[in-house]
DNA sequence: CCCAATAATGTTATGTTATAACATTTCTAT
DNA sequence: ATAGAAATGTTATAACATAACATTATTGGG
């Protein structure tokens, strides 16, 4: 969190309260988690109700200040652990346990700009979601298999 | 369309009339066209209207069988050109003209199936989307900036 | 300090995407 | 012909997201 008012100093961008309380939901689940369910979460909290555009728009400053990611194949947040460093938005996502880990992998990156650059394409940003079975979840999958 | 027709028989799987009308369209037209845009054209073209189950049913077909793609950032879907090939579900997506253009990059996927081995994951699907400006809208946009 | 400009939030309404659940029809193989 | 399976029709609703405008809070210039 005291990373995150870095960010936010740096860019001369103000973490509200609100801004705050998302990114805090945000960061506690260690899963992906839909825009509902932290309005759900949010007005538990608050004790009042909470409208999508206030989560809406909190989601977006975030996004903007890569605090945190979009999982588009599964519309939903996911906190960065890096949020100063560039980063790959590289996940692995796994389709039992809903955990997506997010990778650093150089050698992905080249290869994207290597393609795009190839075919004339300017990339300006990147989706790349693995979809699969984590290493937990594989070793459950083994073992309930035998 | 033979090409779909004899993936389908090679599955054992039925091309019926309204899913080959869904394929029709998708194919038509060449950037991603969303369930919702589909359900329209198949309306006009089929003069009565027509319900979202319908072509979701279509769509998850089309999928399963390779012949059409989702481009999760779009929640949309496009053709795909190779259908009986392996394919890397690679796509340069033009955020000035909405084109969606599937790439074969085998770099791309080693370095894919490298990082998740090295993550001890085991990868099934993936989702691979470059967003920026494809050859044509970057020659207008820099043509429009002079 | 006050005020105007800007930024953020509140509020209402609606648009867009997707699926659950169950009824009916069509197809296939015997 | 007929039972079982596959596909489609139908109703309803769930889940995700944003437009548009009103109000409040913040900040910097005077």
């Amino acid at each position: 969190m005291a990373q995150a008012r870095n960010v936010c100093r740096a860019r001369g961008a103000r973490l509200t309260p609100s801004r705050e309380a998302v990114l805090q939901l945000i960061w506690q689940n260690h899963k992906p988690i839909g825009a509902y369910a932290l309005i759900e979460q949010l007005a538990k909290l608050n004790g009042k109700r909470v409208l999508p555009p206030t989560v809406y728009r909190a989601i977006d400053f975030l996004l903007g200040l890569g605090l945190i990611h979009r999982i588009a194949s599964l519309n939903s947040f996911i906190g960065c652990p890096f949020p100063d460093s560039a980063h790959s938005d590289l996940f692995l996502v796994c389709r039992a346990c809903g955990s997506a880990a997010e990778c650093s992998a150089e050698g992905i990156n080249s290869a994207i700009a290597a393609t795009a650059a190839r075919a004339g394409f300017t990339a300006e940003s990147q989706s790349v979601e693995i979809l699969g079975l984590c290493p937990q979840c594989n070793l459950q999958s083994a073992e309930s298999a035998e």
